[in-house]
DNA sequence: GGATCTATCTATAAATC
DNA sequence: TGATTTATAGATAGATC
């Protein structure tokens, strides 16, 4: 995108396609990144490339068990209508529920504020020590609240009308057959994946 | 990317997120896209919105399972840990959640030291009113923005225009950078994590 | 091959419709 | 809201070491 336009064609040059995918891959990632910090959703990519062969994870090992979990789970889900609809479900509550936290940290915000001015301009209490022995106090009721509204949401879950499914795959029959996996499987190389938690 | 450089933290308000979701998510897959298409590799995208039911994936389901197939077949990883049921998946979330929350209203306490501070400068009360604790955490929080300004003056570019002179905390639904930063710390900014399997 | 350096191309934040 | 426009920040092709 630079000095030229790109031909968006398969680039025969083996140094040139090394050189633009290294820098295409990063600026992806940095998109990805971005894309989720600012609108705060899950993502994930995975890739095969024939230039990358060891495992790498980031930020920390655990973080990236847990994904690959769910990555694993996904397949499975094909296999079973419920399954696929309970976790379409899932998603869902996560997302009301963390509308809800939004909600409730706002209204926090907005208590612990006039508390403050309450408090100094009537310069009595002691401000430091007000708010560490609430905290726990303010982040049990979120909990509280969060677990209350999961509860309620499980027991909706029938009355809702299920997403319809993902489309099945064959699984059996075939593995892939695209040039790019066959070089990947001869070389033998493992797919990069990526996500965020 | 334009008419102002981004602020890279959550977006607050729901209409600009979502606005904002869909243009950088197509603009994710059109690169994705033209990775594919000039480095011949095969890679698949997931994002997970809360804007639908299901995941929206490139290129598409039954490629992306395919590729998630691909990778399901990776020895270990997977095997060596358990998987999590899905209440436990929630409360794992919701752990994490509220570990950000107490983040935030630590946070939080330091923007209130620094509005009594802006209160007493008003005239809206006195320094006499304050409690001898009450004044320690005003100068230490004023010192933490002095330096913190510091700080991000020597490391950020010179063209990046200085945020104000000192942060307020915003109770409403405001735009401004400080709230902004704030709940994108403790809320927004997942970590990424890439892998190979 | 990899790190750097620009000149350009592309993506996109805000504004406007 | 969503589509379109516009002005600018960001990504990156090709060159150079």
């Amino acid at each position: 995108m630079t000095r030229k336009k790109v031909n968006l064609a398969f680039i025969m040059n083996d140094s040139a396609r090394r050189a633009t995918y290294k820098k295409r891959k990063k600026g992806l990632m940095k998109k990805m990144d971005e894309l989720s910090t600012l609108c705060g959703i899950d993502a994930c990519a995975i890739m095969y490339s024939p230039y990358e062969a060891q495992p790498e994870v980031w930020p920390n090992n655990s973080d990236a068990q847990r994904v690959l979990q769910q990555f694993k789970r996904m397949p499975e889900m094909q296999q079973s209508k419920k399954m696929v609809n309970q976790e379409s479900f899932i998603k869902q509550r996560i997302a009301k529920v963390n509308e809800q936290l939004k909600k409730l940290i706002k209204e926090n915000r907005g208590k612990e504020m006039t508390e403050v001015m309450h408090q100094c301009l009537a310069g009595n209490g002691t401000i430091a020590n007000l708010t560490l022995h609430e905290l726990d106090g303010v982040v049990d009721q979120t909990m509280k609240d969060i677990e209350s509204r999961i509860e309620s949401l499980k027991k909706g879950k029938a009355v809702v009308a299920p997403p319809p499914p993902l489309p099945q795959v064959n699984v059996g029959s075939s593995s892939s057959n695209t040039a790019n996996d066959m070089m990947a499987r001869s070389l033998g190389k493992r797919p990069m994946v990526w996500s965020w938690v």
